[in-house]
DNA sequence: CTCCTAACTGTAAACGATTACAGTTTGAAA
DNA sequence: TTTCAAACTGTAATCGTTTACAGTTAGGAG
């Protein structure tokens, strides 16, 4: 494996003059096509390590995230990787974390000076996360909830005020009994979803029973279809919100299963609009969570602050979108 | 940021009784003592640059593929982390690749000592794509269709027995013409699908025109769609073989919507048999190419190979399994 | 108490790049 | 031809580790 010094010495060049050519610094003509040759000529390729070390710079953004199997998160890399694809940051991905203490050993290699940046969106809020975020001496964009007393850049949706309007839409298309069939409440968005619909349905002076709300214990399919499964009696509600499209999907198999009319019997409305929401039966009405638009901002974010170290730290909020499809027609 | 350095001088030992500590070899109890106090005061964590410079290893393994929208990919990846989390390296993702030039740009810092291995399965052919694999110092698994000349651990799975198991199954179910919707012919699965299909019609005696096969222009449902718009006379055939599952769910949802029947007026097989498959309605028959399984057969020949550098390469061949579910009752 | 081995520890040389700084060339102007 | 600034080039220090090698220490045997 060819070194800057076999290049410098078939070059006939020192070997400072080979890293000015790679790197782009000025140099004679001549000295330039000699070194090329060389480079050329060996296959020579600059170690990364130690460019690193010297410069103590690795040119990679991380992002991470809890889970790959999420199309929403998916969306979110290609955002992500839309803006980092223009600058010179590599973007690597770091994902399927089964537990905290996964996030925790993970985060801990990224003070080691494996990234430039961490763009990083965690579901799950344990104390430890938000103390090693904030002694991480690299810059770092959230997505999703900020832990108190967390600065950093952050990019937020405003799930609450979703949850709002998917409440509304049922409302208006004529539904006053809603359940919730709700994602892990050990996970950020399940508990904010939680509180959101039960205080949408408060406002509205709508039913709120111990019933209304049906936890899953993961934001899937089959933790949905299984979800709805163990509830006793449905159809006193002629609505349901799914914590996400996923769980949706999984009560509208159910609802088929048992014969239950969506959206005769009962609307269902989920949250992320993934690609699956338009290819269901019915085309499921969905809150826009606008994942890839807050995938782009996030990195925005952090070639801003990557270039800027020092400017306060900002937070921005995105706002969701409702897609209306069949199943909510009145 | 504290270095090896502050950490003896704290501990009042020397940088290599440091090192030895922080690498598990061996030392008095008190010096650990000492150094792991030292450790935890400055909050010192190892740089992980400077030790890939000396060791010449950087305890990562690179997977990379074309299309992290494909639901299937995913599943590989998960196969894949879940072997390595249990080893020492770090899984990194790479993917969102839009063009050649970009894979190309990606296996050139493949060769920059930023990965100990690379696991790789791209959908492209190109030929400067086996070319680059092959210059590549380090360990690779290629998952997929190995090309011509390139002696590398090969995970594949035969899809064209996938193909040959749909079209027995469509037959056996009484359908007769069978048109396949097919992925982008400049991929690796387009192109084989394409071939094996038109072996299989043939070997049967089956129609096979010109309409027989319907070109989409990527592997989505929405390219599955308008492929399938495009078609002048649906009607001529009674099965259709998608070139994956979202290709398969864009022609449902094109059915759906003319009033096609499924499968009482056409069949309808998907590949992949990801989730999606058994959300739709009706549900979709698919031929399951375990991608899963695939991602964990290549890991463990990552880690054997990394284990073993000079054994023989090795190619395994994974079989597909034919899911029935609804889409293709009788 | 002396000796000896085994166990531990420290010194210093790498690993492969970047980059001040000082020295050398170049070539236009006088 | 000489002069001088600008442009280029080379030397050597440095980044933060690991590790061979040599030196030291500990503690049991005699």
């Amino acid at each position: 494996m060819a070194t800057i010094g076999a290049v410098a010495k078939q070059a006939g060049v020192s070997i400072a003059s080979v890293s000015r050519v790679v790197n782009g610094t000025t140099a004679r003509a001549e000295t330039e096509r000699r070194v090329r040759a060389a480079i050329i000529d060996l296959g020579y390729q600059p170690n990364s390590a130690a460019r690193a070390l010297k410069v103590r710079k690795s040119e990679q953004i991380c992002l991470s995230f809890d889970d790959l199997g999420n199309p929403a998160y998916v969306s979110m890399t290609r955002g992500v990787g839309h803006v980092l694809s223009s600058s010179h940051y590599r973007l690597i991905l770091s994902s399927a974390f089964s537990s905290v203490e996964e996030i925790v050993k993970h985060l801990e290699t990224m003070g080691r000076g494996f990234a430039d940046g961490l763009i990083i969106s965690p579901i799950y809020s344990d104390p430890r996360i938000a103390s090693l975020i904030s002694r991480l001496r690299i810059p770092v964009v959230l997505v999703g909830t900020l832990p108190e007393g967390l600065d950093v850049d952050n990019v937020h949706v405003d799930s609450a005020s979703g949850i709002e309007m998917a409440v509304e839409h049922l409302v208006e298309t004529g539904r006053t009994n809603i359940a919730l069939v709700n994602g892990p409440v050990t996970t950020n968005p399940g508990r904010r979803r939680k509180a959101a619909f039960e205080r949408a349905l408060i406002a509205r002076g709508l039913t709120l029973t111990d019933e209304s709300i049906i936890q899953a214990d993961a934001f899937s399919p089959e933790a949905g279809y299984a979800a709805i499964s163990n509830l006793k009696d449905l159809k006193k509600f002629d609505a349901v919100i799914g914590g996400n499209d996923q769980l949706a999907a999984g009560v509208m198999k159910f609802c088929f299963e048992k014969n239950i009319g969506i959206p005769s019997d009962i609307a269902l409305i989920g949250i992320d609009n993934i690609d699956l929401a338009s290819l269901l039966r019915p085309t499921l009405t969905s809150i826009d969570l606008r994942a890839e638009e807050r995938g782009e901002i996030a990195a925005n974010l952090m070639l801003d602050r990557l270039a800027n170290p020092d400017r306060p730290s900002k937070q921005i909020t995105v706002e969701p979108k409702l897609v209306i499809r069949e199943s909510t027609a009145s």
